[in-house]
DNA sequence: AATTAAATTTCGCCT
DNA sequence: AGGCGAAGTTTAATT
């Protein structure tokens, strides 16, 4: 009943088999490391850091070569059930049904799918080196002030950078013009309390260490304006920057400033 | 070159299809609220709250019913590239590239999908109304009552737990606010006939050793209707409770019996 | 609609 | 290996 497409080795598909010709494509995948996409009628067990009953429906499950597990819905971003990389598999064919075991230790977890009808069953191994390259990311933002540290204010002089002080990680640390400590924290999107809280519990590890005075500017393309009040209750400062903008200067700088940088701040 | 099945209305496959038949499957789906499912060579562009760029590589590509986009590598638990659900989608094969761009506002964002290779082309309607059901066990429902036993109402006071009568163990047994016995009922799902009747036996042999007024309560996270007027009938009540609200309580009496355990440790 | 908090968060980096 | 912080976080609950 079932149709076999064996388009070339990297691509087996079945469309409408039954759960045994099924099994086969599951093992097929799972020994020779491919990634397995089953579509068809399942429920679901999962037992883990918490537990979980999914209802018998119509769904995807991709178990990818690294030992990963997803089991997406008609709606939705999030996969209903999943297990992260690394799992074990198991496959059994019972009674009609297709039952498919991904257990992983640390922490022990396990989720059983189990499918009655299969609508499609594909094995198939997808070749990607293929680089993702980010931009505009909160830590560009963070060179590209280092860059030029203009964009803070004139005259502003960065002294450290990622700088470990009590409460986890300055941004930036410098001193402005007149010559007075400045700790810079830096969000890619709208700044909320939580930075603004951030920023004032480093101003304060600061100002305990240093025994002088010290200035706090949040660098975010905007803020929150409740928070704008908070801010200012707490003597901080706000500096507007565009991430967009930090890319393109990124961009035109060259690698090999940037590295100088690096290089000097360090023997520095 | 490529090969058709229509299973059904439901499903549409193309294996190695060309740009152009696949476009057809991408418009299918999208015009008809289908999920659509491509594997194939293709490269990312994203521009919105960040920005990034994906090259070549043969990914799996899936849009749902909801307007949600996903694609992901032969790897990792995560998608390399995505859209939530409500995204507005465009399609266009120029120069044999098949090009899918969504789009949504609030905020701003757009991904671009190019393929210029399709493994596999597929429209399809998932139906699943099944439910997910994320809990705790009932003992965790019973722990969670004995812990926080407001749960159950005001001044309830469990006595004891898991307490031998006549026809087997009660669940909870304690005094409300005015001092009258209370044997409690837990189920994990929706209490039936079984349950009522089960609190009602219990409560005949408290009332039997104590000769004082007991009340029973059922707790459930809801009771078939028809139960409802059996346990009116026997002068029992009942009380909803989700066996998922109960795990949360004790994961955060956890959390407290930890941090305690942490402070005492630490000034000892 | 905006904001806060949780997630079976995942993921990466550093100790 | 464990711990901490960030994420194009997403999602649910709450104001």
């Amino acid at each position: 009943m079932a149709e076999n497409l064996s388009a070339s080795s990297h691509l087996t598909v079945l469309v409408n088999p039954n759960t045994v010709e099924a099994g086969e494509i599951v093992r097929e995948a799972l020994s020779q490391r491919k990634t397995l996409l089953l579509i068809g009628n399942c429920w679901v067990h999962y037992l883990g850091r918490a537990r979980s009953e999914l209802e018998p429906g119509e769904r995807i499950l991709i178990i990818k070569e690294d030992g990963s597990l997803l089991v997406h819905r008609s709606v939705g971003y999030e996969p209903v059930n999943w297990q992260p990389p690394g799992c074990i598999f198991n496959t059994q064919v019972k009674e009609g049904i297709l039952e498919i075991h991904a257990v992983r230790r640390k922490p022990p977890e396990s989720v059983r799918v189990f499918f009655d009808k299969i609508h499609l069953a594909s094995a198939l191994t997808l070749a990607d080196s293929g680089e993702l390259s980010l931009y505009a990311s909160e830590e560009d933002m963070h060179k590209a002030i280092l860059l030029e540290p203009s964009l803070l204010e004139e005259g502003f002089k960065p002294i450290s950078y990622e700088k470990r002080v009590e409460p986890g990680f300055m941004d930036v640390y410098g001193v402005d013009k007149n010559g007075r400590f400045v700790v810079v924290e830096i969000k890619r999107k709208t700044a909320g309390k939580e930075a603004v809280l951030q920023l004032a519990r480093y101003i304060e590890a600061v100002k305990n260490r240093t025994n002088r005075e010290v200035r706090g500017i949040l660098v975010a393309p905007n803020i929150a304006r409740n928070v704008q009040r908070l801010l200012e209750t707490l003597g901080l400062e706000f500096k507007a920057l565009n991430p967009k903008k930090c890319a393109e200067i990124l961009k035109k700088a060259e690698t090999k400033r940037l590295e100088a940088f690096f290089k000097e701040a360090r023997t520095a």
